[in-house]
DNA sequence: GCGACTTTGTGCCCGCGTTCACAAAGACTT
DNA sequence: AAGTCTTTGTGAACGCGGGCACAAAGTCGC
């Protein structure tokens, strides 16, 4: 389930204030959901809870870090560093348990073998040799829109299958591979919609002006 | 709806290729939808489209973007320019139509006063008078998750009504303020987990060690 | 102008995910 | 040890959103 990492992260916040068990009502509100929702998913991947108590904090973490797959190292590669993957190779969250930055990857040459958050930066032509090389599992699309299809397919071919996606444009893939897409400005978009939705609502409570039925 | 803006970047580019017109069967498939889907949500901001013929792109790109109220600039705030908000502020795709960074705030004094993407960076402590002069209506909150609850209660004291959450932790808001959440971490983990799901399946279609039933 | 064809708009159905509500299970009290 | 109380796990109902399929509507050819 998607919403395992949020859980996980709400469990670790309650393990580093020194909590060590929780109640289904407490940790669904951390966690932002309802707590019927959050305990069908645990039931999902077991009995962990204990009734009468609720959850060991430390536990459920370990159980839901093995389940989401966070024991071993996965290599992470990123393509593109304009502003955005500047900042994703540098992002500390990124470095999150599990992941590790083992390559990245632009086409120009301004920027490829620049040293960027203590690695150098390589050409997008070497992109199969490097992939293979450091056996990439995941790769990070951070390029414009229009390269972001090839960039794609590349990977794909050297065996990625699973993709995160900051080009702002639909990425066509293969069945079996796994394609999570993040836009800003969508996100922005959908705020301005929501705002809007508010001023208009609030017009009508107070409206200017009255408009004929 | 929040697929509205993905509808808007589909028809964007079909523009700028200088297609004038398009069927849903098409539009639906840049947009990586159902055509079915599209024309529904189409059909909810009214009879844009001609049976037999299709949308005309430019003028349902000009109705959505009305719909989405990006006629008018809006005022937007980013707080927090760590590696992710310094990336945030020079990120040209914030600029998008509609959108316009006015302030940029941090606490550390180390940050505030230098210049980023040809803004100075102002203090925290004077959020709310900045944000009521620049007549901020959408804030970003890129600071470390401890602060961001902080943050978020000034910034909805002072007024602002949307706002978009880089820190991973669940913000609580009162009715009427919408607060969107882009959590990087998290979507890795949820990569990870359809990785390891692959290589389960894929282990038990080739097992390495036949296992009793 | 009329018929055939294309494509939209939409009513209906279906399936999934969420929520409610309760029984089972364990802890705590006396 | 027995009863009470808390909290989990889950069966059942509900609601929403997606997909199908078709009628309405408009275009194009003749």
């Amino acid at each position: 389930m998607a919403r395992l990492p949020e859980y996980l992260r709400a469990l670790t916040d309650l393990a580093e204030r020194g909590i060590a068990s929780v109640s289904s009502e407490e940790l669904a509100i951390v966690a932002g959901v309802r707590s019927a929702k959050l305990r069908k998913d645990l039931s999902h991947l077991g009995s962990y809870g204990v009734r009468g108590v609720g959850y060991a904090v430390e536990m459920l973490a370990h159980e839901i870090s093995r389940e989401l797959g966070l024991s071993k190292d996965r290599p992470v590669a990123i393509v593109g560093l304009g502003n955005l993957g500047h900042a994703l190779a540098a992002y500390s969250g990124f470095a999150t348990r599990g992941f590790h930055v083992v390559a990245l990857l632009d086409r120009d040459d301004e920027v490829v073998g620049r040293e960027i958050a203590g690695m150098t930066v390589g050409s997008v032509e070497d992109l199969e040799g490097i992939v293979r090389e450091k056996a990439v599992v995941i790769g990070v699309i951070a390029t414009p829109g229009a390269a972001a299809q090839l960039v794609c397919d590349r990977l794909v071919a050297v065996g990625v299958r699973s993709i995160l996606n900051f080009a702002p444009c639909v990425l066509s893939v293969p069945e079996g591979v796994v394609v999570r897409k993040v836009d800003l400005a969508t996100e922005l978009q959908i705020l301005a919609f929501h705002e809007r939705r508010e001023a208009l609502a609030a017009s009508e409570r107070m409206p200017l002006l009255e408009v004929a039925p």
